[in-house]
This record gives structure tokens, C-alpha cells and sequence, in this order.
RNA sequence: CGGGGAGUGGCGCAGUCUGGUAGCGCACCUGGUUUGGGACCAGGGGGCCGUAGGUUCGAAUCCUAUCUCCCCGACCA
């Protein structure tokens, strides 16, 4: 017999619908009325709340401070480094007055009187007034490294969005670096990455590839990105965080200069890094299924959640004492070195809606507490990501209070390596490394169809018009290059496109 | 920017062709019966139909203008 999901969308049937009901039935965020913009609602926000803590401890063991620049910038700082502006004019939002008038129809309109001397751009990112702000910190050798961060919001102005995939204004946070040398801005670019990468599989318990950007994938100015690539359960990718090596290319244009120890000036060597509320959609696609979203415990704002069967008759205030004492002692334990986050829904909504309701928020352990187990001492527990029995019908296990609490903090534990042992497989097992040649690929995507994953080619790495071609032909299949994996076998035959000897193997898929 | 679609109680929609001052489901409120796989019955509250003009005795409905949002593509974290 068919489980009966609580979503009435699956993965199976569409991709598209079962991601927007995953963020509508667990109430993660909802349009706003404002294009491309959304409302991030509690739980939503509860959890970037908690990717912010976590990855802020590791940006700051890294030896990074955090400060805060500006929402506007002046336009003419963008002037500055032509491939940067390039690459973001044609998505910046602009600030033109400081001021509205009546239109005389019932109306405001920007006060033509109140135009600004020089517009200012909503940020897309801050390399250019950060930039600034390094040339004034930065004289000497003795100055560097400055190793900063920022959280912030930003605003691109994006033709197509999709809700935390690529929302006109998002949240991140934005590392900014500068450094003396050349090795030591490369050696901090990939600090970062790796940064990205442990955080990614050990707190989202989302697997990914490590690597390089091909050329023509690189942020605009940038000497090299790299990224970290997570497959989704439509086997599409997602960047999920980007780490790129400046060069001198922006401190040029920024005049970020020092005296070096033999007296000269020398242009600085920049970084910056960079993830974002995207996040939370790569988690949806990763950890989400046909009842809604999943989140691991080390990212859920609360991790268990008690659901009181309260029936408004004389045992209600017996099962919410009984509720409360649990809760006291699981928020007394910890797990992955943190207290735990438990949390008592008492709320006055039925106790059958209440539990729906968190299964699909994704609350790592729902534990259900009625009159028969207080009399038995027992709680009814359900595993998020074990929600059903063999024979498809919840698999609610009642157990005795004492036990369960003893053994909540290693079944967080559990959740945690499973979800991510789950998806690793489901990464790993789709990615295909004995496709032959762009024919090969062609027919292994018809084939494969929706799910089809990525494919590892080895390549001789053609720049200029041979680049662009190949580029050309992927799009037909809707592919693109996703990264060189840094841990990627060594290359041991011809070109996949070119049939030149190949220089490095790189992925191929299709994206986000 | 191209192609589609939609603006009507909190949400989802019908009504528009064929004008007669608004309806359904869910949600919400009250009472009762229930209660461990999303309860049922009865009663009830809530909307100047995106906005601005126009036609008409009369407009959610027809005409004109305008704004906005969503989905699919091309571009991007």
C-alpha cells in the first residue's frame, strides 16, 4: 500500500513544485510581494541563524574579524576594475534620489529636485568598497595580512529567481583578505575553500567537490575561483560556495600598496569568499523528501521537539509537567559539543497537526507525549529520517523516558552521519567517469534523463575560441563545466573534446 | 529580455464569454461530540473583486491605460 505523503507534490513527478512545497509547508520563507525578494520565516531564518554561528566560529578560528561597510556604494568606485563591472552591470540596483514628492494623482515619485550628485548601487558584493577601505589600512608590510569578514545582505538583480536558489537580494557573508605575497593569497584562498567544504559535510551534512573553475566560470576580476559543487537529488549541481584569488587585480585598481621590507611599493594580493542563504536551498535539495524538508541536527534550530496529546480534560496538566521535566533534561545534554535545542510545543493547535507540522519543517526527532505514556513513563519517538516502517506506516517507537534521553544526544549523532551517509552515496554513485567523448555524453544524458548526475571527463584544457566552442557545444545539452576536483585521479590519456593529451579531469553537469 | 499564466476574505480557487451590488474549499471563532496516522456536527466572523479612468440606470464582469507577481527559457552565488 501507498504511503500517504504530507506533501502532494513528490521529487518524482516535479523537481520544480516539490521544492516550492518543501519551503511552503515547512514555512522556511514566502514571497513578499517584491520581485525576487522573499520573506525568510522563523524556521527558515532559525536555520541560517545556525549556519551563521557555526560557520562564523570557523571563519574567526581561521583568524579572520568581522566588520561591517556600507549597503551603498558609489557608483565610481565600480569604474575602477573594468572586468568586475562587466560582469555585475547589468544587475545592479541603483539609488538615484533621497527623496519623493507628491505626483499630484495620489502618488509619490522620486523628487526631481532630489537627484543624487552620483547614484549609488546597492551592493552586489563588496570588493570595491572594501578595496577602498584597504588602501587606507594598508601602508606597510607590517599591515598585512588584513583578514576580514563581513555579513550582509546583497542585492543582484537577477532576470530569473527562485526562492533562496538566487533571490534578488540575498544573505551571506563576504571574507575579504589581503596579503604581501602572492603564496600566501593562494594559500588563503584555499584555507577558505576547505573551510567551506568541512562546514558543508559536517554541518549541513551536504557532500561536495572541492575544486577549480574552469576559465571562462571565474568571478568577473578574479585570477582563479574555486568552489565547492553539491549534487542535488535531481542530480543537477549547486556552487555552494566560492573562494576566489584576486591577484592584484582589484588592489590595482583599489590602490591597495605597501612598502615591502626593502622599501618598495608593492600591490597587496587580494581574496575574497564568499556563501549564502543559497545554502539553505542546497540543503532542501539534498536532505528534502516526499514529506517535506529534513534538516540535520547540527543545523536545526530546535532538534527535538515535544508534542504534548493535550485533550483539554484533567490530565493535560500532568503530561505538560511530564513534558516539561523532559525537556529540562534534554536541553541539559549536549551534542556535537553544543546544548542540545529541545523545545515544548504547547501551542493550542491539535497535537495530529502539530506533528505533521514539524515532520515537515524537518525537526530531527519529534517525540510525542500523551496520557498512557506518562502513566507508563514511556515517550513516542519519531525519526525524521526514518519516518516510516518497512510497512510504510510511521514508525513511532515508544520507548522509556529515562532511556530516550539517554541516548538522544548519540541519536542526533546518528542523524547527522546518516543524512549525510545518504546523500555521499546518492553523490557518488552519480558520478560517471567512463564516458568516452561528447557523443558518448549526448547519449548518456538522453538516456539518463532528469537524474542523470554528473560526468568526469579529462580535458586538455583548449583556451580562447577552442574554449568557447566546447562551451557552445555543452550548452546544447544544457551542461556546463563545474569544477576541477582537487582530489581528482591524475589524467592518463587524449583530451575528452580535443583528443590533445589531457592536463586534468573536470566535471560536467547541469546547474543551478 | 523572449514565451506562458495570474491579480476576487489569511491561503487556494470559481464567477468574467452572456453586466443585475460576491460564492466555494481550507483556515479562523463559539458550542458540543471526539482524540496515539492530518476528526465530526451545528452555528458564526471576515472581501468596496490590483490601481486609475471610461461605457452603462447598474461593472468583479465590457473598453482604455497602468502596476505587480508567478512559472518556463537565455544570464548568474
Amino acid at each position: 500500500m501507498a504511503v500517504k505523503h504530507a506533501l502532494n507534490v513528490t521529487r518524482e513527478q516535479d523537481f520544480a513544485a516539490w521544492y516550492q512545497a518543501v519551503i511552503a509547508e515547512g514555512d522556511l520563507a514566502e514571497e513578499s510581494g517584491v520581485r525576487g525578494c522573499m520573506v525568510i520565516r522563523p524556521w527558515g531564518y532559525g536555520i541560517w541563524e545556525r549556519i551563521q554561528k557555526l560557520l562564523d566560529a570557523q571563519i574567526k578560528a581561521t583568524g579572520h574579524e568581522n566588520c561591517y561597510f556600507p549597503i551603498f556604494i558609489p557608483l565610481g568606485y565600480f569604474a575602477k576594475e573594468a572586468e568586475h563591472v562587466d560582469g555585475f552591470a547589468k544587475e545592479m540596483a541603483v539609488v538615484t534620489h533621497h527623496r519623493l514628492v507628491a505626483d499630484g494623482k495620489g502618488g509619490l515619485i522620486p523628487d526631481p529636485e532630489a537627484k543624487l550628485e552620483e547614484p549609488l548601487v546597492v551592493r552586489p558584493t563588496s570588493e570595491t568598497v572594501i578595496g577602498t577601505a584597504f588602501a587606507r589600512w594598508v601602508q606597510s608590510w607590517r599591515d598585512l595580512p588584513v583578514l576580514i569578514n563581513q555579513w550582509a545582505n546583497v542585492v543582484r538583480w537577477e532576470m530569473r529567481t527562485r526562492m533562496f536558489l538566487r533571490t534578488s537580494e540575498f544573505l551571506w557573508q563576504e571574507g575579504h583578505t589581503a596579503h604581501a605575497s602572492e603564496a600566501e593569497a593562494r594559500e588563503e584562498t584555499l584555507k577558505m575553500l576547505e573551510v567551506y567544504r568541512a562546514f558543508a559535510e559536517d554541518c549541513v551534512a551536504m557532500p561536495v567537490v572541492a575544486g577549480e573553475k574552469p576559465e571562462h566560470e571565474r568571478f568577473p576580476g578574479a585570477v582563479a575561483t574555486y568552489s565547492i559543487e553539491a549534487m542535488m537529488q535531481d542530480g543537477k549541481a549547486l556552487q555552494a560556495g566560492t573562494s576566489h584569488f584576486l591577484g592584484t587585480n582589484f588592489s590595482a585598481a583599489q590602490n591597495i600598496r605597501f612598502q615591502n621590507k626593502e622599501g618598495e611599493l608593492e600591490l597587496a594580493q587580494t581574496t575574497s569568499w564568499g556563501m549564502s542563504t543559497r545554502m539553505i536551498g542546497g540543503l532542501i535539495m539534498t536532505h528534502g523528501d516526499d514529506d517535506g524538508l529534513r534538516v540535520p541536527p547540527r543545523v536545526a534550530p530546535h532538534q527535538i521537539v515535544i508534542v504534548p496529546m493535550l485533550r483539554d480534560n484533567d490530565e493535560d496538566e500532568a503530561v505538560l509537567d511530564y513534558c516539561k521535566a523532559l525537556v529540562r533534561d534534554l536541553n541539559a545534554l549536549s551534542a556535537f559539543g553544543e546544548p542540545v535545542r529541545a523545545l515544548l510545543d504547547a501551542r493550542a493547535q491539535k497535537a495530529s497537526n502539530k506533528r505533521w507540522a514539524w515532520v515537515k519543517k524537518g525537526a530531527p526527532l519529534i517525540v510525542e507525549v500523551g496520557p498512557r505514556d506518562v502513566a507508563g513513563g514511556n515517550v513516542s519517538v519519531l525519526r525524521r529520517d526514518r519516518l516510516y516502517d518497512q510497512g510504510g506506516k510511521l514508525a513511532s517507537e515508544i520507548r522509556p523516558q529515562g532511556e530516550f534521553v539517554g541516548a538522544a544526544a548519540a541519536a542526533l549523532e546518528d542523524i547527522q552521519s546518516s543524512l549525510f551517509a545518504e546523500a555521499k552515496a546518492r553523490t557518488d554513485g552519480n558520478i560517471t567517469r567512463d564516458v568516452a567523448d561528447f557523443a558518448g555524453l549526448k547519449a548518456f544524458y538522453d538516456k539518463a534523463g532528469k537524474f542523470a548526475g554528473w560526468v568526469e571527463v579529462q580535458w586538455s584544457k583548449p583556451t580562447g575560441d577552442a574554449l568557447e566552442d566546447i562551451v557552445e557545444k555543452l550548452k546544447t545539452l544544457k551542461l556546463t563545466m563545474r569544477n576541477v576536483p582537487n582530489d581528482a585521479r591524475p589524467v592518463d590519456g587524449p583530451c575528452f573534446f580535443t583528443g590533445a593529451p589531457a592536463v586534468e579531469r573536470i566535471l560536467i553537469g547541469r546547474a543551478y
